[in-house]
DNA sequence: ATCGTTGTATTCAACGTTGTAAAGAAGTGC
DNA sequence: GCACTTCTTTACAACGTTGAATACAACGAT
């Protein structure tokens, strides 16, 4: 094979045209003969030529590249909004490239920070740590849209699903059963665990308009939001003798952990204890039993996120602006639908 | 904010030094007096200067970005694998970008063909459906490490699992706890389903030896690998009245879906249907019951991964080679652990 | 014929970086 | 003091591409 890296300049000598004819014909201008397109096509095709993206960047000053940075590419909720955020990129014609911060604040720092500046044109950031205040000093330049649940009042634009009335609206699904002791599982005393609050606000909201007493026993905190997470609190739960009737954990995975921890010890879902969940992932269609959630819609979040970001890409100036994505509550078994 | 680049030439007159030195120190060059250091790096720092590496990596003829394309980003397995070779690559400062080519032979080819050329330094292939055909074929001179089952003797380096092998110790177990009827879900007929037909084959080898015989009513194809086919082809299999006792699924959503078809009609999962699957992910560990399974080792297909490609991109030469992970059976509650 | 217009192809410079070679400064050994 | 090495810094060219400006040809209208 040759490793010798060809270029235009090579397809332009075999072609015996100029450079800048074969880059004319490479990006599609339109005042080119006939002949010479085919025969300069017919050089392309002979030699391989592919055009260096490096060059090309170089010349424009883009390249093309946007950055996703999420906690953890591994949870089903993000792997799903990845997917969504690549094809939503493919249809502009960008390329995603992807980070992962494990929720820490010096990566997600990092990675605000222009970490691969000069690399991408913009970047798509999922923060669990980062504080406000931490966006209001960020140096670097680089167009970027926030994902999720946390509303910033900071400099960047944000795309957030209305976490407080979702949360309120499961929880009141789950009083509309009949319910009267419904725990939280899921609440996290950091700083930077907005979702975490504003989910636990939704929640206190709804019991509050239920007509239900608040108790402080029947929140329960969750340190992560995996399975195990949830499989403990639900223990904890249970061993602390609050009764609940009814769950809502505020992720997904914290519901199946749960789920798990119930069917061990052999009560029934939704008979004894009604359980909802939120992020609406896959697994939760096709455990038993399927688990009620709120369902945020991922492709619309993708797709905003990538919009926005390519219109200030292409420079849109003013004020960072917020957008709410629609979400719905999926009714399934876990609470008898 | 400054919208204008900052360059190694704005960095080279603040601090009154040639754009070389600056370059020298950037690149932590020995040869630089403390005092220019310091200066520079005071400069660099004012202005808040980034490199530019779409120009780095022109000059220096790399870019150090590979290529990571699997089938979905969404479906556990590959998103945990992409996990681990992004943190390889890491390790080695290279960054990733993900390609998701739908299992379609058009967009793996295309991978393969380098779509990305000029772009990425390497690449890593998690192929379904590309033949050995196409591999032969293959023009683009970028390094390439095959991942999965497949096992190509064609021109790729290739990182395998033993899929005959663990298929057959996976159905080996289950014939142990004294299951008779034994079936299969996930059979392919696709000239191109490579995994499918080897952990058929080893499904079939572990019935021979240990005696069984081979009812093709117990082998249930699947068209993808996702829980709703686990969940159809179980319910063909039980409506078949093929009466199995247990049943080996080529993977884990297979199986998932297919615990969720028995629990539905009052099955006991292990005790009227044992279960195993293949690939360990999360999910079957904290599913109700906990799923057996083969666990290859995931973390050491992407380090050697990553290692092997690494490798070629130095310029390593010689013969393709076919490097073989380990694995592990997992023995969990579907089948009696 | 002459002028403008349009279409086709070329030359030149520049994007920001780093490798090479070499220049200048400073010390070392005789 | 001389030749020599070592350290520090620099000038220059090149990586492969494209925008701007320009040359040249062909054409139609005057």
């Amino acid at each position: 094979m040759d490793r010798a890296r060809v270029g235009l300049k090579d397809v332009a000598r075999l072609a015996g045209v100029s450079v800048k004819t074969v880059s004319n014909v490479v990006n599609g201008y339109i005042h080119v003969t006939p002949a010479t397109r085919t025969r300069v096509e017919a050089a392309i095709k002979e030699l391989n030529y592919r055009p260096n993206l490096s060059a090309r960047n170089l010349r424009q000053g883009r390249t093309g590249i946007i950055a996703l940075a999420v906690p953890e590419l591994d949870t089903p909720y993000f792997a799903e909004l990845a997917k969504f955020v690549v094809a939503a990129a493919e249809e502009r014609g960008l390329t995603v490239l992807i980070d992962h911060t494990g929720a820490s604040r010096e990566r997600e720092q990092l990675v605000a920070e222009g970490f691969r500046a000069r690399l991408i044109d913009g970047l798509i950031l999922s923060p669990l740590a980062l504080t406000p205040e931490d966006l209001s000093a960020r140096m670097d330049d680089t167009p970027m849209v926030l994902l999720g649940e946390r509303v910033y009042e900071g400099p960047a634009d944000h795309i957030v699903v209305d976490n407080v009335a979702a949360a309120k609206e499961a929880t009141l699904h789950l009083a509309s059963l009949g319910r009267t002791r419904i725990a939280a599982i899921g609440s996290q005393d950091t700083v930077a665990a907005e979702s975490s609050r504003l989910r636990l606000e939704g929640y206190r909201r709804a019991l509050k308009e239920a007509g239900l007493p608040l108790d402080d026993r029947l929140v329960v905190p969750a340190e992560e939001y995996h399975r195990a997470d949830g499989a403990r609190a639900m223990a904890e739960l249970l061993d602390s003798g609050a009764a609940p009737d009814a769950v809502f954990c505020f992720n997904d995975l914290l519901a199946l952990g749960a789920l798990r921890t119930l069917l061990e010890r052999g009560l029934a879902v939704p008979g004894d204890v009604a359980l909802a969940g939120f992020d609406d992932i896959e697994d939760g269609r096709y455990g038993t039993p399927t688990l009620t959630t709120i369902s945020p819609d991922k492709r619309a979040i993708a797709r905003q996120a990538v919009g926005l970001l390519a219109g200030r890409m292409a420079g849109t100036s003013g004020q960072a602006r917020e957008f709410r994505v629609p979400y719905q509550l999926m009714i399934r078994e876990s609470s008898g639908g």
